[in-house]
DNA sequence: ATTTTGGGCACT
DNA sequence: GTGCCCAAAATT
């Protein structure tokens, strides 16, 4: 019976069967076109059983209309579309659409016409013709291109086609890739590294579920070392997948990886044009691209023969994707090579409190770089009190941080100064009538941005000239910006030392690959003595200059008190103060804290890993939180402030009861209104024992929302907005 | 998600 | 009866 379950790529539809007509062949995982009413869907055949629904009798099924030109999705990866549903709470059709990430590459290979000589000859020579031909012997090209070629007219040309003089030939559009060259230049590697390459370069040859911690102090070589597996991986033939978390930034990463491989890497991300996202979904698909690095959207694409997952950066929160299908590409990585049977190396100089626990569980195999490559020693670490040393009013920098800058600076060597925060002020507001300007979608205020004379909302994206005079009071010239940005740290440090050369390195300054190439090669040239940087600037660089690290406000990732917070500002901290000293020259740290003896801010100052490890570790297991327990976030939202209260209501008076189960809420969520709409949140605590997605499922399910109402579904959440 | 259907209601 | 609006049902 040629009856085909598919899952068709709409999330409010579940599997539907169709028929396959006579001799049309669509195996589990083949790409299809399906009418839908008087519409067509794309959909995907699933596994005979494996989605439910009632068998609808066979003669009213309607017969599939096209089987796309494409490769079926392969098992391993429809596994893995069904595990990330279920674990994430979310539609299947959502966690497919990820895989399928390219609607144009799905209409097979792209073609264009090119023309070349057909060996026939005009029914009426002429001189232009005659040297057309003589000129073209050989070329194959487009008609603009031939007529180039030849220095004759694009006309003549024509005229020669409708002869058939010259034939249209039909070439692919998409090129192949430059190939990697696993060979090309071998690296000089350190024993420590050495071994470690090895170990993973043999887990490469088993070509079995291979879990690794590489825990390797920043500075260390942990992308050299990981580069020796990649290589092994093209050696056999394999593809591989490396999962960076800012792909904006990856200048620094591209020049290492041509140098050793020969050959730029293909790359994924979610702002390629919509013809390089076509060639290269179809070269993963088809196994011609060797080494794919991308964002964590390239996980899901559909590689023919994957032999290597390395996730970078691994700790990285910006791996945890926060709007649609609410995944964890690191956590998702580890599950995509369990079902394809490969290793996965995360990669980290501060791994994620879960990624530790895994080794120390014995699940992870853990292989350690503790020492800097070529002899670099780690940065010296020191505190800046601020209730002691108090910068002036309107001021951030306190005497040791500025005292550390102008040393630098007199010795020509560079300083890196830390704040994240964009823009030059996070609150502006009206000295007259003490109006503050907010968002008007989000319960946010508006960040003032001077270089481009905006008012900005880092949360929806809504923007506005910062106004001449008060839209409350109407008052001119009254407006006060509060707090810094690093807009206005740039200020300070600007009217400190007239004479010093400052770059911002932001996502606003460094939007572009160009002007990201252009500011690494103006910091490696020693054309910059003071950058002054949000995140960005806290992976990646290897500036051999750089002496001091300034963080200007170590407290600030510990506000808002959520789950990770110490996690995070210990990494964040520790990422940066690990782009002092790589060179010859020993690096210094400087960071600035109101509260010094913090566990957090102490045991950066101590450089004692283990023991901000041991603290938090203990600080989890109270709470229950992961590796310990599990948390969810459930988010119900609404452009309608009542419907969304009304809906959060209704849900909780309907929560489930249990032992291991522990609800909070509902409450207005931390960003109450967000993109226009209101939102409200339940907290959910669960036990190991307890099935957390079951029961959220069942609860849910439970109740019949109104039609504006979002119910969203949040599991492990990072960000508590 | 998008399209079709059908009920309720005002108007001819 | 006819047109119109909106909610509910169906889509395989």
């Amino acid at each position: 019976m040629n009856r085909v379950r598919l899952l068709v790529l709409n999330a409010a539809l579940g599997p539907l069967d169709y028929r396959l007509p006579d001799g049309v062949a669509a195996p589990a995982g083949s790409v299809v076109i399906a009418p839908l009413g008087p519409r067509k869907v794309t959909g995907i055949v699933w596994d005979e059983g494996r989605l439910p629904g009632d068998a609808i009798a066979f003669e009213r099924l309607r017969p599939i209309v096209e089987v796309l030109p494409v490769p079926p999705l392969p098992e391993a990866l429809r596994r893995l579309i069904e595990w990330t549903a279920d674990y994430y709470c979310a539609p299947l059709a959502s966690v497919a659409r990820m895989a399928l990430a390219s609607g144009g590459a799905l209409g097979g290979p792209a073609v264009m016409t090119e023309y070349r000589l057909s060996g026939g000859t005009p029914e009426r020579m002429t001189a232009q013709r005659l040297a057309a031909i003589e000129a073209l012997e050989g070329e194959q090209g487009t008609i603009r291109e031939l007529a180039g070629i030849a220095g004759v007219s694009e006309g003549v040309l024509r005229g020669l086609v409708n002869q058939g003089v010259i034939e249209p030939v039909s070439v692919a559009i998409d090129r192949p890739y430059d190939p990697a060259d696993p060979d090309h230049a071998p690296p000089d590697l350190s024993p420590e590294q050495a071994a470690v390459a090895a170990r993973l370069v043999a887990a490469v040859r088993a070509r079995k579920f291979a879990p690794f911690l590489l825990d390797g102090v920043t500075g260390s070589g942990k992308t050299e070392t990981y580069f020796e597996p990649v290589a092994e991986a093209l050696r056999c033939g394999h593809q591989v997948l490396v999962l960076l978390p800012e792909i904006a930034l990856t200048e620094n990463f591209l020049a290492r990886f041509s140098a050793r491989f020969g050959a730029a890497p293909v790359l994924w991300h979610s702002s390629l044009k919509s013809t390089e996202r076509r060639r290269a979904w179809r070269a993963i698909a088809d196994g011609s691209a060797q080494v794919v690095v991308g964002a964590r959207s390239a996980l899901f694409l559909p590689y023919a023969k994957l032999g290597l997952i390395v996730v970078d950066e691994a700790h990285e929160v910006s791996f945890k994707q926060d709007d649609g299908v609410r995944y964890n590409a690191r956590d998702v990585s580890v599950m995509r090579a369990r079902f394809e049977g490969l290793p996965v190396v995360l990669a980290s100089a501060t791994p994620a409190l879960e990624s530790l626990h895994m080794a120390a569980q014995g699940i992870y195999e853990k292989l350690d770089l503790p020492s800097r490559f070529g002899g670099a020693s780690l940065p010296q670490v020191r505190l800046i009190d601020l209730t002691q040393e108090k910068p002036g009013s309107q001021r951030w920098l306190a005497g040791p941080l500025i005292e550390g800058l102008r040393d630098r600076l007199e010795k020509g060597e560079q300083s890196l100064l830390f704040l994240n925060r964009r823009g030059y002020a996070p609150l502006t507001l009206c000295r007259n009538c003490g109006h503050r300007f907010k968002c008007p979608s989000c319960s946010a205020w508006l960040v003032e941005h001077r270089l481009s004379a905006r008012l900005a909302c880092h949360h929806c994206g809504f923007e506005t000239r910062v106004p001449d005079a008060c839209p409350e009071c109407s008052e001119g010239d009254c407006l006060v910006a509060c707090g810094p940005g690093v807009e206005r740290i740039a200020d300070e440090v600007r009217g400190l030392f007239p004479e010093a050369r400052i770059a911002l390195a932001t996502s606003d300054t460094l939007n572009t690959p160009e002007r990201a190439a252009q500011f690494i090669a103006e910091a490696e040239n020693k054309a910059i003595d003071i950058i002054i940087g949000t995140q960005l600037v806290t992976k990646g660089f290897h500036f051999p200059e750089l002496t001091l690290v300034g963080v200007v406000d170590a407290d600030l990732g510990l506000e808002g008190g959520d789950l990770r917070a110490a996690e995070r500002t210990y990494s964040q901290v520790a990422q940066v103060a690990g782009r002092a000293g790589r060179g010859a020259k020993p690096g210094e740290v400087l960071i600035q804290t109101r509260h010094p003896d913090a566990p957090v801010i102490a045991a950066l100052a101590d450089g004692d890993r283990d023991a901000f490890y041991a603290a938090e570790t203990e600080g989890r297991r109270s709470a229950g939180a992961p590796p310990f327990g599990r948390w969810a976030a459930i988010i119900l939202s609404s452009e309608d402030e009542k419907e969304a209260r009304e809906a959060a209501v209704r849900l909780g008076d309907v929560r489930p009861r249990l032992e291991d189960v522990q609800i909070l809420g509902p409450a207005p969520a931390p960003l109450a209104l967000l993109r226009g709409r209101y939102r409200y949140r339940f907290l959910v605590n669960a036990r190991r024992s307890a099935n957390l997605q079951a029961v959220l499922r069942d609860w849910i399910g439970s109740v019949a929302f109104a039609p504006g109402v979002r119910v969203g579904v949040d599991i492990d959440p990072y960000s508590f907005v």
